[in-house]
DNA sequence: CCGTTATTTCTGTAAAAAATGAAATAAATA
DNA sequence: TATTTATTTCATTTTTTACAGAAATAACGG
């Protein structure tokens, strides 16, 4: 019994899945997370493993785990389904949530752990005694960009969206209202 | 005749050029590519692909293809060194500079060709009849939230590096400025 | 508890990516 | 033009990652 789910009828929806799985390989995401984020994403009612593995045409077991993934990136979460014991998952459509979600991911899996790793070799290199001060000045630059762009992030982050959305659009136009010249004004 | 470039000795250098190497693999950039980045990064005078290969135990075509990478990054440069027919190259110091070319390489490499499959997904569904309007729409929000940070991305690249700074060392400070309100304000 | 159904973990295999060493090409000089 | 030296291309091996299918575990309903 179980209900299939129409989504996967229209050649759009199935380019679309096509495209973002394809992508996904490109962004460093396996086919599998990005092809289960686009279905989702897409439909209009919750799924199950069973009826993704179906509609994709992968392993069941793959799907178990490409969903942890998904969960772990907060891209889709669960939703429990009155009288159906089976799991069921929906993805965040808010296109603007979503791409928070992943700088989210992103600067976790990515950015800190580098931030880190710099700081590490920081700290060694200040105590070794006949480092090249030339060495030490680019980590240091390294380290003191990381820690400036890394300010500004968790900043925009406490932005309410519709006044990040705001800012966004108004692009370079912030610098002729906070009178800060920019080229060809 | 090698001439050997002390850079390597100093083990705060090694540490570097070990974790930028491993940060790539997390990044979706090969380890060699990474860690000849980290290493001319690091070196004060350009080096050759022999010094390169010698300095960090990697095959010499390894080293070749890996420049090559960098230079289509436009991370590093060649420059000629006079009296000396081998290649050599050293690596774009400035951070921020360094910041904006890796950001032009991704959205060039990643975000253009996902808008442009967006599109050709957009237009299959307008064609659609029965497409569920829901699915319309969700592909509409990203397409246009593609849209908007792609332009801001164009403002932000034109802006010049010393206001681009300001910019982001003001953070959120920008929106009281603005006027536009913000939590907590 | 026992049988049923859902989910996860594990193990092997297939596919993809990275890296090497050798061969080929190109560039320079003598 | 022959010879040396630098660089690139190519075929092969190694390493890594993705995926499937089976087995194990867990969750529930009788």
């Amino acid at each position: 019994m179980t209900e299939t789910n129409e989504i996967t009828q229209h050649d759009a929806v199935e380019q679309f899945i096509l495209y973002w799985g394809d992508m996904g390989s490109q962004w460093g995401v396996n086919r599998s997370v990005a092809q289960i984020h686009a279905l989702l994403f897409l439909s209009r009612e919750p799924m199950n493993a069973e009826q993704i593995s179906a509609a994709l045409g992968i392993a069941r077991s793959n799907v178990s785990n490409s969903l942890k993934e998904l969960v772990g990136w907060k891209l889709i979460r669960r939703v429990p389904i009155p009288g159906d014991r089976r799991e069921y998952f929906e993805a965040e459509t808010d296109v603007w949530e979503m791409a928070m979600r992943i700088a989210q991911g992103r600067k976790e899996r990515e950015i800190d752990p580098a931030a880190a790793a710099l700081t590490a070799c920081v700290e060694k290199a200040e105590t070794e005694k006949n480092i090249d001060p030339v060495i030490l000045k680019r980590l240091l630059d390294m380290q003191d960009f990381m820690a400036t762009t890394n300010s500004w992030y968790e900043q925009m982050l406490r932005v309410p969206k519709p006044q990040l959305k705001t800012l966004i659009k108004m692009g370079d136009k912030v610098l002729s209202v906070l009178k800060i010249a920019r080229k060809g004004t």
